[in-house]
DNA sequence: GTCTATAATATGATAGAC
DNA sequence: GTCTATCATATTATAGAC
């Protein structure tokens, strides 16, 4: 993708998370990135494929940080979940913006491209809950539905997107650090008493 | 308000609900109301004064509902972040195309809306940081930092009208009682064991 | 109070010069 | 690859008949 290409794209990130897909126009984009308007169709073949790249490409971010991070966690589902919500919330802190577009503009997908992402919401859903489950059965983790633990756990995680900002009160490694602890509490994990 | 201008009110609520404001027509409101889109502006201002409404209805619901909540609960911080995290948990659910105006349709408000709902997001804050700062007193809530807590435990809450369906897997109550036990849990009490 | 018609503007996307 | 100009359409809101 060349320079312009790659402006584009970030200008999108911004307005599409400020103001949502259809409160953006395209020449907010251009603006943006400094071009106008014609330039954009150069680069990007339509003000949708700037969200559906924008859109998977966080899915799949999102998706590989929390397989390469249960890859590195030991082999306890205590400290799995530890390491899961720790760096699952930081991503959502972190890339707010691209977070946003994420979780909150699903709806102005095309329906092709919404099946694409969905796909890939099934696929992080299915990873929290094999960590739930594992936990569940080695007797570490004590919820009365694991379903809806695992909704409760991704929920504390992605509503992180909608609150945070760079300049409010907690970095992104303490918002981490409390969400962390909190799906531990949910799961019936009790921490040590300090 | 006559009845033609509330079915306007609830065909804006589920259009900007399923589509957002900027992706809603004035004239899918007049169309989902069964009138042309000239009848529209008989019984309201603008689509932005739409919008307002329902937000600000929404945000006074949800507020008077927490504050009768914690005026019938007994006298005990637990019992009352119990019945707190329920009627909010609920109403989210129950009421989840309300709320996703409410919670996700902020930045197409006018400043001088905006500022007005903004006021009442903080009362409500407010309202759960009040509680949780008696619990901590009374020395039954055992957080590390009372502020996220707070916003973790309102998290909770709102998140569920991002994912709730009528025909999905849970019943509001289901919901409710789920959340409302993860609040607990959040703030460090553990619940009898089973 | 609702309708049809339309004004005034904004929008996504393209054409053609440079 | 970028620009200016513009097309075709959509959009919010209003005017005037009934």
């Amino acid at each position: 993708m060349s320079e312009t290409g790659r402006r584009l794209l970030e200008a999108a990130t911004a307005a599409f998370a400020a103001k949502g897909f259809h409160g953006t126009t395209t020449r907010d984009i251009a603006t943006g990135a400094g071009v106008t308007p014609g330039a954009v169709y150069v680069h990007h073949r339509s003000k949708e494929e700037l969200l559906f790249q924008i859109s998977r490409h966080g899915h799949e971010a999102t998706l590989d940080l929390l397989r390469s991070t249960l890859d590195q966690a030991p082999d306890d589902p205590v400290e799995q979940l530890r390491a899961l919500m720790f760096e699952f919330a930081r991503w959502e802190a972190v890339h707010h913006t691209t977070a946003r577009i994420v979780n909150y503009e699903l709806q102005a997908l095309s329906p092709e491209h919404l099946a694409d992402v969905t796909a890939l919401r099934r696929d992080l859903r299915l990873l929290v809950r094999g960590l739930v489950e594992r936990g569940q059965a080695a007797g570490v983790f004590t919820v009365s539905d694991a379903g809806l633990a695992v909704v409760t756990l991704i929920s504390l995680c992605i509503d992180i997107a909608r609150w945070f900002s760079d300049d409010g009160e907690w970095t992104a490694e303490q918002v981490a650090a409390g969400v962390s602890e909190a799906g531990l509490r949910l799961v019936g994990v009790v921490p040590p008493s300090r």
